[in-house]
DNA sequence: AACGTGACAGCAAGCGCTTTCTACACAAGA
DNA sequence: TCTTGTGTAGAAAGCGCTTGCTGTCACGTT
């Protein structure tokens, strides 16, 4: 049979109680006893049943990660950022959380589940990265589920994500997607282009709403008439890029630019862009967005919005642990960064 | 306060064992009694407490993915596949199990930390991916918590890592490293190249390892020397091929081919290739190994060797649930397929 | 000499479920 | 009419831990 606290004490020749407090290190013990059951802990290769101990303090050491796409690097930086900081395991002693990502494949009822099951769980806390859905029923459910976390004591942290009016005990870390959108356009049109094509991201989510808004901003500033055939929407992956690409080149062959989604889309388009025999940025610009350590790997290197996905992860990771203050007003605003390089240059005359 | 599943049995006039049954659907229940629980669980918006509930049944719906890098496609690929077909969320009902995955970053104790951690919350299966350590006391360890593991009921898998002897009852799917190695140094000889750089992964990974021994295998086979210092060792990440890519040019000046530890690595091989005003494949062919999204992005397409991470890693979580035999002898090999792209081409002469 | 006062250790009451065993009602066979 | 099933429901005993409260010493205090 599998070793109890009981075990550990009748060896040790104390009581469980003892025992208890020895491993949670929370009340004191003389430094004989300790001694006496740890060894004891170490004979009989005792292994603390978590779920009992959950159930007794009502807590447990379980802190979830949501990412939409756990095989898109977008998520994965940020994640392992996140998880290292909850402290898990090779962090600071004491406070050795489990930090659990699940991906929810940008599914909603999919993120639904697993918020119920880390509510069941009684999850320490909960960091919700990316962009969210739009739509309004699975936005309402969402935030209801926060709520309710929040209630219970679980601690929400959004990493990447707008903030949600309806669950505001939930603490936002949210990129500046507009911004980083607008920045990029800006940069294009300053160049000298105008006929820009948009391969935007899967529509009713808020990353894809605000990049695209951000870009519009940038041409309404310039007088550029915004030609809804000038944009497409599509996945977060390549395969997207390479055939809205197509399509835009379709529509109109006399495009000088192609702003992407990510830089995963951006990859796709300098595929289709190669394809059809188009330079760049000779012929056509090409611009991404996060900049993922292959942007620069490129040929040419990809002119993009350099998002700190590490820091912002690193820093969700310690507001979720209690161990940072959160901002005020439980908001904050990550910036981005314009990174000009080789993608993109002056429109072909 | 938290609603109990006393709560609901007394809103739906029955005894807390009823609505025990209801909701794990393993007992018969009539009709109209299930019906009027639901409803209850429904109004009350009831959420089973996941540790008292594990305590009492002694089992988990826990899942332990472990991996490397979550930052790293390569991981994230097969996680994803894994996380899918735990049935998790979305999967087919019932056996709603929560698939986590743990980011070791490669760190040997902390692998063994969350194997712990793991076990201390009874997963009901672990899935640990990628290559191991080959440190001999940290191997035993490991191989100790697996066996400890499956003693417990846990379904323990290994997943593109070799299998351990001393744990026979995990069930391994093994990526043929060597195999994909000899075949891509091959490939390079066939084309003529004779002076080839080898970038080889962290030291005492078994995954360097293998790839590292294929690749020597491949030169002994057509009686090439094994210059030792043709090999460099590095991290399995951009940077690392970079600089390990400068080394081998210092080194030897007249390579005509590099092979790297895996597509990450011979990203930034190309960058200091091109940098080093070498242009590929004409002046230095170069190979990579695992065949990711974006190895066919690059300029020229990378030559490589796939593995097929989604496939295995589906196999992988489907085992782990039981809703697949394991391999004859708990062990089957995982075979890659050279990919031959732009990036390999003949010698200069 | 009587009496706080710490510093530890133990008792025992749960935490919220699951599950075995028992109870009951009704239908059917003897 | 009396047993034997059959289909449901309840009572209650834990599962292995945490923690509030209650001792019990060994000391300083007055």
């Amino acid at each position: 049979m599998t070793v109890t606290l009981a075990d550990v004490a009748a060896r040790a020749q104390v009581s469980p109680a003892t025992v208890s407090r020895v491993l949670n290190g929370n009340y004191p013990v003389a430094a004989s006893t300790r001694e006496r059951v740890l060894r004891a802990v170490d004979d009989l290769d005792y292994v603390l049943n978590g779920p009992a101990s959950s159930l007794a303090a009502a807590t447990s050491d379980l802190v979830g990660i949501l990412v939409n796409d756990i095989a898109d690097p977008f998520f994965g930086i940020m994640a392992a950022a996140i998880q290292s900081e909850i402290g898990g395991p090779g962090g600071r002693a004491g406070g050795e959380r489990l930090g659990v990502v699940c991906n929810t494949g940008g599914s909603p009822e999919r993120e639904l589940t697993y918020l119920t099951l880390l509510q069941r769980q009684r999850a320490a806390a909960v960091v919700l990265t990316g962009g969210a859905v739009e739509d309004a029923p699975h936005a309402a459910a969402v935030a209801a589920k926060l709520r309710k976390l929040g209630d219970a004591g679980t601690q929400v942290v959004l990493c990447g994500r707008p903030p949600a009016p309806d669950a505001p005990e939930a603490i936002a870390l949210t990129f500046d997607n507009r911004g980083g959108g607008q920045q990029l356009t800006e940069h294009l049109i300053g160049l000298g282009h105008r006929r820009l094509g948009y391969i935007a991201g899967p529509e009713e989510r808020t990353t894809t709403r605000h990049r695209l808004e951000g870009h519009r901003a940038a041409l309404a500033a310039h007088d550029i008439e915004d030609d809804p055939r000038r944009t497409v929407h599509g996945r977060y992956d390549r395969r997207a890029g390479y055939e809205a690409t197509l399509e835009l080149l379709r529509r109109d062959p006399s495009l000088t630019a192609v702003v992407a989604a990510n830089d995963t889309v951006a990859l796709g388009a300098c595929a289709a862009l190669r394809e059809a025999g188009l330079r760049i940025p000779d012929d056509v610009s090409v611009a991404g967005f996060d900049d993922l350590p292959f942007s620069i790997d490129a040929v040419p290197a990809l002119t993009t919005v350099r998002l700190p996905l590490s820091e912002a992860g690193a820093r969700a990771g310690r507001i979720a642990m209690g161990r940072e203050e959160p901002p005020p007003g439980g908001i904050a605003t990550v910036r981005g960064e314009l990174m000009v390089r080789g993608s993109t240059g002056v429109p072909r005359v």
